[in-house]
DNA sequence: ATATTTTAGTTAAGCGCTTTCTTTAAAAGA
DNA sequence: TCTTTTAAAGAAAGCGCTTAACTAAAATAT
């Protein structure tokens, strides 16, 4: 059997108590005990077990974090960031993919808070009202990522989307393009948030996006491809295309292909998130890349304060996106 | 505060012993009193703490997932279907990714250790046969993933890497090639056995692999670029390439389209695992799928299994893997 | 009507820790 | 030398639950 406290304070003649505080040094100790106690540890290979520690010391160092799917190449990078810093200070992460379904989230978030995680990381929509308020009420650390909305309360940590589509429509302007479309991510805050950007770097010009140039899709493959249909379709066959997401990008590259159009030289193609998409993509795929890992040790940091003081008031971290150039994208000048 | 057992056990006028056992269904309970307490767990909005389930039940339904890099479109489908079979089972899991990095496979082993997950399931190459030990000595249920050797006493469950190969190996001769060239994951036991199924098809027509046409390249862009090129170059180019992992053949994809080669028109290209980037590559990837989900419900469920009962000897469960047609190879015929 | 079995629920111990409060013993001060 | 201070370790309660052992009441058998 794993041995516990008690055997290895009776092998090194003291009292668990003392045990307890050379694991976790706290309390006073000599130096002679805690060598002898550490010592005997080690002959023995305890380690301590976090489940009872959890029960008294009220706290289970770990996180769920929660994301709508982790076969997407952005929430997989995520959840290693996430990860990755969380280890750094001794927390696990029980990981959650929705799967873009509601119900699910809700299984989830009743799972975690029977495993009493110390605090939550939200990179789903977070649709339901209810749940989500019935997190603030359990007082329940929480942590929106990559999403926001008014009314959230908590700390909320995303890629600066408006400028991130900003950047895309700058850059295509500055490159010579008048006439574009647009594929956003109709599911998603940041989708919208990044179209609005776009939009706006196209007011600077005064030029307006009609109608049957923006396309919504979710970031999936069959949805692409059928957004993508419809954009190559178009009477008005627009320059330039701004992708909400690499992914979506990647699709229309391959659509654009078989329908015997060159990316860039009859269209240019620009996505953001900048995943492996981008760089495996056929020309490679000039895009907005998002801070990610940043943004994951930001998200952490400010998760383990709330925890600590759990009545801090959440604060909104925008981080900077940034345009990585690659081939996708020609110069009309 | 949270409302604990007792709470229930004293609005609704019953001991805990009760309560406990309408939760978990367990002993002889009136219906009477099994509504009083249901309705009285509703209206406290009462969940369970599992933390402190565990401490007495010995069972904290948590699995522990070690996968090399989250990243990775296959593992991030097999993290995405083994959470989804633990989650119907009522299970939780703690996903680790370990980068390749050995030390932190350790660091994470040992979290898992304190953490008392009641299984581990490893897809990482668990080089470290000393930790390795360790954990069958602590009698903890282990569950090799997509990786085995002789040495393994634990359950393992894998795709047929072997045959996967032959498959690949088959098809391209049925198609009219006989000269090749294969990329191969040397950091990988799956990725060495592909090889090996891919030699032994070649067999069956006397062919033999000459050196130069074997690289070796671990699955990351990087490496597989550098592969690419290496076979690009060869003086005697084959008219197919076998690639050990989807990601290697689109980066070949991509080089080769660099070196203005085409694909399939001069060169022929197969991959392995049936990922996204076999979808989203151009042209399609004619590819050897894994049965991820149905991998990863044998896993989960041979894994309970031996939770149940810890002493049952370890299992070989080897999956076959299955042709997936795309465009990537040309008919020679 | 009494003895026996079944049913429904209770008591209490214990899981492996943390933490507060005490106690003990040694060092310091008077 | 005796008291006071301080450093080091221990005792014990309690975290929220499960479960084995037990009891009282109800149902059944004799």
């Amino acid at each position: 059997m794993k041995p516990t406290i008690y055997d290895v304070a009776e092998k090194a003649g003291v009292s668990i108590a003392t045990v307890s505080k050379v694991v976790n040094n706290t309390g006073r100790i000599s130096d002679k005990t805690r060598n002898r106690v550490t010592e005997i540890m080690r002959e023995l290979e305890y380690s301590p077990s976090s489940v009872a520690a959890a029960l008294t010391g009220k706290k289970t160092f770990t996180i769920g974090v929660l994301v709508p799917d982790i076969a997407n190449p952005f929430f997989a990078e995520v959840a290693r960031a996430l990860e990755n810093h969380a280890r750094e200070t001794g927390y696990a992460i029980i990981l959650c993919s929705t799967d873009y379904q509601r119900e699910r989230e809700q299984d989830y978030l009743e799972l975690l808070l029977k495993k009493q995680v110390d605090g939550i990381i939200l990179a789903t929509e977070a649709r339901d009202w209810k749940v989500f308020k019935k997190l603030l009420d359990k007082k329940i650390p929480l942590l929106m990522f990559s999403i926001d909305h008014p009314s959230f309360s908590s700390h909320v940590v995303t890629t600066d989307d408006v400028r991130g589509g900003y950047l895309a429509g700058r850059y295509l302007l500055d490159k010579g393009h008048r006439n574009f479309a647009v594929i956003a991510e109709v599911n998603r805050a940041s989708g919208r948030l990044r179209l609005e950007g776009f939009k706006q770097s196209l007011a600077d010009e005064e030029i307006v996006l009609d109608k049957d140039s923006v396309v919504y899709s979710k970031s999936r493959v069959e949805e692409a491809k059928e957004a993508a249909k419809q954009i190559l379709t178009l009477k008005n066959r627009p320059t330039a295309v701004f992708a909400s997401t690499d992914l979506i990008a990647a699709v229309f590259l391959n659509e654009a292909r078989k329908h015997n159009v060159s990316i860039p030289g009859d269209i240019s193609v620009i996505g953001f998130d900048n995943t492996i998409h981008a760089e495996i993509a056929d020309p490679g795929l000039t895009t907005i890349a998002q801070p990610t890992d940043e943004l994951a040790r930001y998200a952490i940091h400010q998760l383990l304060k709330s925890i600590e003081k759990p009545n801090l008031s959440g604060h909104r971290i925008m981080l900077a996106p940034e345009l990585v150039e690659r081939y996708s994208v020609r110069d009309l000048n």
